[in-house]
DNA sequence: TTGTAAGCGTTATCAA
DNA sequence: TTGATAACGCTTACAA
């Protein structure tokens, strides 16, 4: 029971060592008919190169790494699946690795990975795209990575993002739209740079509107389904309770929801519920709920896609089955 | 900026490559003296060893796959978590790969997955648990696996599960202990072998307490909040429809509470709800919901332990955290 | 208890 | 366009 090796496909193909390594890599300077010949001693072997051997000797270990330090299961199921499937068909395997961004041992976490690993590049996801410690170590020790709906210091590295001002923004008005002119507004945790984003934007909407900025039809929440929850059962026992509640996220809207039927209101007839829609959860639990799309897998697609493009000799795809993302190394202009 | 290597150790402690490999991997016969020295070396030059080089030059990658063809993201976090956690403590990497247990190239991907990553174990969760094939082609490379929750063929491999059959019957046995007579029950997805257990524990509870089987309170779901949904609607549009509804999973309870607030019908008031805790969710969207607790994640850590077990220089930690997981090499006493 | 030497399966370098 | 040979950083034998 030993292994197939590359010294195996070249015998059956009757080349060298180094032919056949040339073809795996695709390298340039290798007939057609060479080619081949390796192929389909490659296929007729079942043969698969070692990942160990090829680390060890090469430059690149075909791995990237997904840091995340986020506790919502639809998130990272969405994004796992998004930068997967970017890593599968570029051959790449992902490493995920969660982390705790407000620990002494961050830096050191995420350095071992990459030397034990010896990954090719790092994705961040929020809240960890923000940590400032984590983006220093990366630039210190020069490797790739990519930052996912990264909030501060845009400048100079790539990331891929949704504009939230702008989603909340349409949000807001489409409700003013409606007629509403007392809108609630159920933040998202502090942690994440997107709450603030979104909060810019519920204002910007409400300032052109005419209408004045109220602080107590804003409450605060942690993205989950608890915290909106709670929120509304604040926002609906107001004196002057809101006629619509914009949930920073779909967990929280359901949340509302869930308070609203508790509470005998009647959605959307009493009251107008909307969020974004971050993990396809709204859609399920509420189909008319008001949603913004939020295509986390989409996101993660194009991270991967960014970060693999450092490596030249990775074929880049096109993105464009999600046109809200845009993967970008420069910084937002609408902001 | 070049790689800090064993050799950079063996230099800076005074000793030779070999006596750092065996305090790396905590052989026998190193002088307490040597290994102090040599473990404060380590920790100064802050030194990561190479996976890439154990794997290649040893017999172990310290890598073992997570397979799984599951597209709910709460059972998918929770089991990362639990394998995860087991894994980190023993200094193992978890490699999560999705499947699609209907694909003609399912075994190819496992197999080629083993070549390239040298795995040294592999847990399968459900429904690749019971995938035939892919069990077929772990025997015959002789590759250590763990299957979570295994529904056929438990002779003879590890498992870790729960005893679907007995905790249906338990909570079947509550409702009937509440006075209800007419419960109804939504199954889980029909590729999972655990629908048919929850249905037989189902059974078995209402016949100990003389009550006959309907079949029309018996509805069809897929584990997933529309299709909990859509049978809440059937069953409360019966003639007689039933005062209480046992569904399959949380998420599906989920569904079923949705609606029965659409339809107005009080919970727990008119209509009594339970379900299996699957995925933490249940508690969190409806906490008097009634549910029998399915700890995901510890079903994980008790397979990543199974695993590494096979390894007898990995410590063996006690799997008391969740008293209702256990872990196996035989099949349930139960059923 | 410690050290020496060979080799793991690939890629990089250089030569043909 | 191809091939020989030396790394890569570690573990496994085996010897001391």
């Amino acid at each position: 029971l030993t292994r197939t090796t590359i010294k195996d496909v070249s015998d059956a193909a009757g080349v060298s060592i180094k032919t056949v390594s040339r073809v795996l890599n695709k390298e340039k300077y290798v007939s057609e008919d060479t080619r081949l010949r390796v192929e389909a001693a490659v296929a007729r072997l079942n043969y698969h190169p070692s990942l160990a051997a090829r680390t060890l000797a090469g430059r690149r270990s075909f791995q990237i790494g997904l840091i995340h330090d986020n506790p919502n299961p639809y998130y990272i199921y969405n994004m796992q699946a998004g930068v997967g499937a970017r890593c599968r068909e570029a051959g790449f395997r992902m490493i995920v690795q969660p982390c705790d961004i407000h620990s002494p041992a961050l830096i050191d976490d995420i350095g071992s990975l990459i030397d034990q690993a010896q990954l090719d590049g790092i994705i961040l996801t929020p809240p960890v795209a923000d940590a400032a410690p984590a983006l220093e170590e990366l630039e210190r020790r020069r490797i790739p990575f990519v930052r996912v709906q990264p909030g501060t210091d845009l400048t100079a590295t790539s990331s891929s993002f949704i504009d939230n001002v702008q989603a909340a923004d349409d949000m807001t008005a489409y409700l003013i739209g409606l007629g509403h002119r007392r809108i609630g507004l159920v933040m998202g945790h502090a942690n994440y740079v997107a709450s603030g984003q979104r909060l810019t934007g519920y204002r910007q909407a409400l300032q052109r509107a005419g209408i004045g900025f109220d602080p107590v039809l804003v409450q605060a929440g942690q993205f989950d389904l608890q915290s909106g929850s709670a929120a509304a059962e604040a926002l609906l026992a107001l004196d002057r309770p809101p006629t619509a509640i914009f949930a920073s996220s779909d967990e929280m809207a359901a949340g509302v929801l869930a308070t609203a039927h508790r509470l005998g209101i009647a959605v959307p007839g009493m009251l107008s519920v909307a969020g974004f829609d971050d993990t396809d959860l709204a859609q399920v639990v509420w189909p008319p709920l008001t949603t913004i799309r939020q295509p986390i897998r989409a996101l993660g697609y194009a991270a991967a896609d960014l970060l693999l493009a450092f490596d030249e000799r990775i074929e880049r795809r096109r993105l464009d089955h999600e046109l809200i993302v845009r993967a970008s190394t420069a910084p937002p202009g609408g902001g």
